[in-house]
DNA sequence: GCCGTAGGACTACCA
DNA sequence: ACTGGTAGTCCTACGGCG
């Protein structure tokens, strides 16, 4: 009986049974089922590699038949195939095997040349069917629960159901510990209103008081058995609130009590990267995936906890619940204080739930674009974006997959690095009238311009070519003009989608329907710009992530001509572009990558249009240089020694309309104390806006005096540094690592990627021996003192000398309020 | 052994 | 576990001194 049916794709694994192989695909219809579909996984072989004539390999093939822990393995299928291997058409053997183990193995007796031997099946069944990630399947069921793909309609993505989850347990001293302390609070959200589980009594508004700690657990399972979500999302909840979850619920011996539609679920790890699975719904750990936006730059924070990340995204800050320890709060007699930790929970569950809401629309976009699934996009970095989509894309081509890099490989790429882009050297001081230019997506549209890629490199030096039909590069490479390589078909491809994504964003920005909400219709157009937006930032992180990985040591498309192609080209054209500007009469200030500062020299604005139009009229391909913005004023510093030369990747701006622009200096650094940053940021501010250079003074001159007086609350001196090894992996003791040793003699686990707050003490001779984690100094069992004098001499001195220095102070003058010299005259 | 400093280790930034 | 270019801090080894 064949029955049409449709569903949404959730999840692709396999099962193996009687020696054949079927995909599970995990969909998303009334209810979350599995449906099999037959599948056989496959390899490929070139044996004129080795000069073996094919039939000759046919006939080795067919002999192979291994005895494996008691069963035999032979190949399934074995066809020939004209595929394109490495820019040229080729006949390879395409092997097909019972079951995908049986992969490895045929692999190691067949002794040709391998393309496409590790392929993740998922992956591959991805791409072998054109299935999409989230999208709608049309089906036809052929018997029980086998199938066959009718459609997929890549225009029907379903909008998940999520359920955020957050735990609360009661623990008196150091880390929670499942073996002895409780859960006492389950915080959930289905759709944006937060819940709380717990069993001490409260009115709070959204709160199920229950008997025990048991029923908190039994609860929460029923809930998410009724409720279905298809997406299990938290903070975090990898590492803890899961495991933690599983650990409370073995030990109170519930029964039946599951998260997923089994009781079970894996930890994955990906190299550096883990996860969790939890078998038929999506986990997602929206800690790995604000991580990853953090490194792509999509968001920035000065620490990725929750409630900073939900501040930085929404632009809103979280509700404020008074913070005593959350045992003390749960322990006290006074019911209000246990109202405190009810709100915080709450809020806890929704601060979650609208992350999720921001980050995984993003996710999805990527997910769909790149064809990987969602629980894989959420664990992978830009490499792996990047990777899966050109892998898809050139099977759409018929291409071969290239293989990954042997370790050696990968060793020799890495000890022998490209150059990379040009940072002009600025003149310090204080100016006026700036215009930033800069190159939209330098890299991108010179690998889109220039026809960069692997295979339309030319290799042979002597190549007969007319020089009209490949471009030359300044590092003596050739690539030819057509046909269109891979990477920059794909890229290009990205490239303009986002531009017209983003011209319609423009034209839905101010439409009244984002504003009101209620109405069917009206919601309908707030979802799709939210889904523009979302598909946007998506296509700009896989854009912006082709370069990097064309010469990434691991990359299966590693190219280092192109690569050195490409910054060779970004010199050329930021240098060629500084030389006109200066035979247009702008001084070039400075310039980085894809950047010019330049001064206007009486120079009108229309002029500067003029100078663009020039500039772009003369670029290549889809290369454009665009306005960034004018700015009034701006601050260059001199770096420290080297007797007052200009630091690069340092400046303060600020721009005709009075935003402030600043990049490098140690106020935008999170291993500076805030005071620190406060106070430089004060300074910049007092001279880009009112000019003022007495006001600028007497701010660092009232900070050294509170510091002194012990008035900066504590809050403000901490310093807190990230560490990227573990532990024991240092060379050097470093203050950060030696805060982390002190915690870990406190029983605290250190462990790689840790943020450490420390806070520099009177107690002990060198920084090291000072710093004191932020925890410790605060206890009361200790009597630490802050080091005043660490603040105003490493702190504030140097943080604000360099930018008083261009006014003519110097360390004495702020110190001891002496004089200042040599005031220059630029008020 | 003490002192001052160059160079290395390390982090975080810019693009 | 996408790249290279850069500033800056703190540590440590080293050389000079005696």
């Amino acid at each position: 009986m064949k029955l049409k049916r449709k569903g949404y794709l959730l999840d692709v694994g396999y099962i193996a049974r009687n020696n054949k192989t079927y995909a599970r695909l995990t969909i998303r219809a009334k209810k979350i089922i599995n449906l099999y579909l037959r599948y056989d996984p496959y390899f490929y072989v070139d044996p004129s590699y080795d000069n073996i004539n094919l039939n000759d390999a046919i006939n080795q093939i067919k002999q192979i038949s291994i005895n494996h822990s008691g069963r035999l393995i032979k190949p399934k299928k074995i066809e020939i195939v004209e595929v394109i291997v490495g820019g040229k058409n080729k006949k390879l053997i395409k092997i097909y095997a019972h079951t995908p183990p049986d992969v490895p193995i045929l692999k190691q007796f067949t002794h040709f040349k391998h393309y496409e031997f590790a392929i993740p099946f998922s992956r591959r069944v991805l791409m072998d069917f054109n299935l999409i990630p989230m999208a709608l399947i049309k089906y036809v069921r052929e018997g029980q629960n086998i199938l066959s793909i009718d459609k997929v309609d890549e225009d029907n993505i379903l909008k998940p159901k999520m359920f955020s989850l957050d735990i609360e347990t009661y623990n008196k001293e150091g880390m929670p510990n499942p073996d002895i302390d409780p859960i006492i609070m389950v915080s959930y959200s289905i759709d944006g209103k937060p819940h709380v589980l717990t069993y001490k009594s409260t009115h709070i508004t959204g709160a199920s008081v229950l008997n025990s700690e048991y029923d908190i657990l039994y609860k929460l399972s029923e809930l998410i058995q009724k409720e279905d979500p298809d997406l299990i999302v938290g903070y975090n909840t990898t590492n803890f609130d899961i495991p933690y979850i599983a650990d409370r619920v073995k030990k109170l011996g519930i029964t039946d009590f599951k998260l997923g539609t089994t009781p079970q679920f894996r930890h994955i790890s990906k190299g550096q990267i883990k996860g969790l699975k939890i078998p038929g719904r999506i986990h997602i750990d929206l800690y790995s995936i604000v991580r990853f936006f953090g490194h792509a730059g999509i968001i920035n924070t000065q620490n990725y906890r929750l409630k900073e990340v939900y501040q930085n995204i929404t632009g809103k800050p979280p509700v404020k619940v008074e913070q005593k320890d959350i045992w003390e709060m749960w322990d006290s007699s006074n019911p209000s204080e246990l109202n405190n930790l009810v709100k915080y929970s709450l809020s806890d569950a929704k601060i979650t739930y609208e992350v999720a809401e921001y980050v995984i629309p993003i996710v999805q976009e990527l997910s769909q674009t790149t064809r990987m699934l969602l629980f894989d996009a959420s664990l992978a970095t830009a490499g792996q974006f990047v990777e899966s989509l050109l892998m898809y894309r050139a099977k759409k081509h018929n291409m071969i997959i290239p293989p990954r890099p042997k370790e050696f490989e990968i060793q020799s790429r890495m000890s022998n690095p490209i150059v990379g882009a040009f940072v002009k050297l600025p003149e310090p001081g204080i100016y006026e009238n700036i215009v930033v230019l800069d190159f939209r997506g330098l890299y991108p549209s010179i690998i889109t311009s220039y026809n960069i890629d692997p295979y339309t490199l030319v290799l042979n030096k002597n190549d007969k070519h007319p020089d009209s039909k490949y471009y030359q590069t300044p590092t003596d490479a050739r690539f030819l003009k057509s046909p269109k390589g891979l990477i920059p078909e794909v890229l290009e491809e990205l490239i303009v989608t986002r531009s017209k994504i983003k011209k319609q964003i423009k034209e839905m920005k101010n439409d009244p329907r984002l504003k009101q909400d209620g109405s069917k219709t009206h919601s309908d157009f707030a979802e799709r710009y939210k889904r523009l937006k979302s598909r946007s930032q998506a296509l700009k992180i896989l854009s912006n992530s082709f370069y990097g990985y064309l010469v990434y040591a691991r990359s299966r498309w590693y190219c280092r001509p192109c690569g050195e192609s490409v910054t060779a080209l970004g010199r050329k054209h930021i240098k060629e572009t500084m030389d006109e500007a200066k035979k247009w009469g702008f001084s070039v200030l400075y310039g980085d990558t894809d950047s010019l500062f330049i001064l206007r020299n009486g120079k009108s604005k229309n002029d500067v249009l003029k100078f663009l139009k020039y500039i772009n009229d003369n670029l290549p391909g889809t290369m454009e240089l665009e306005l960034e913005d004018f700015y009034t004023r701006g601050v260059f510093v001199s770096k420290k020694g080297e007797g007052g030369k200009g630091a690069k990747k340092k400046y303060a701006l600020l721009s005709e309309n009075g935003n402030i622009k600043i990049r490098g200096f140690e106020l935008v650094r999170r291993d500076w104390s805030l005071i620190a940053r406060e106070t430089q940021y004060k300074v910049l501010e007092a001279i880009l806006k009112d000019g003022s250079k007495e006001e600028a003074v007497s701010i660092v001159r009232d900070i050294i005096n509170k510091l002194k007086k012990r008035q900066i609350p504590l809050q403000k001196l901490i310093i807190s540094t990230q560490l990227n090894k573990d532990p024991d992996n240092y060379a050097v003791i470093s203050p950060e690592l030696a805060a982390a040793k002190k915690l870990e003699s406190e029983g605290k686990k250190i462990k790689k990627g840790m943020l450490i707050e420390y806070i520099i003490s009177n107690t002990g001779k060198s920084i090291s021996e000072k710093a004191i984690p932020l925890e410790i100094f605060k206890s009361e069992k200790h009597n630490y003192t802050y080091d005043a004098d660490y603040y105003i001499n490493n702190q504030i001195l140097p943080s604000v000398l360099k930018i008083l220095g261009e006014l003519g102070y110097d360390e004495y003058a702020l110190k001891e309020g002496g004089k200042q010299k040599g005031l220059s005259s630029w008020m």
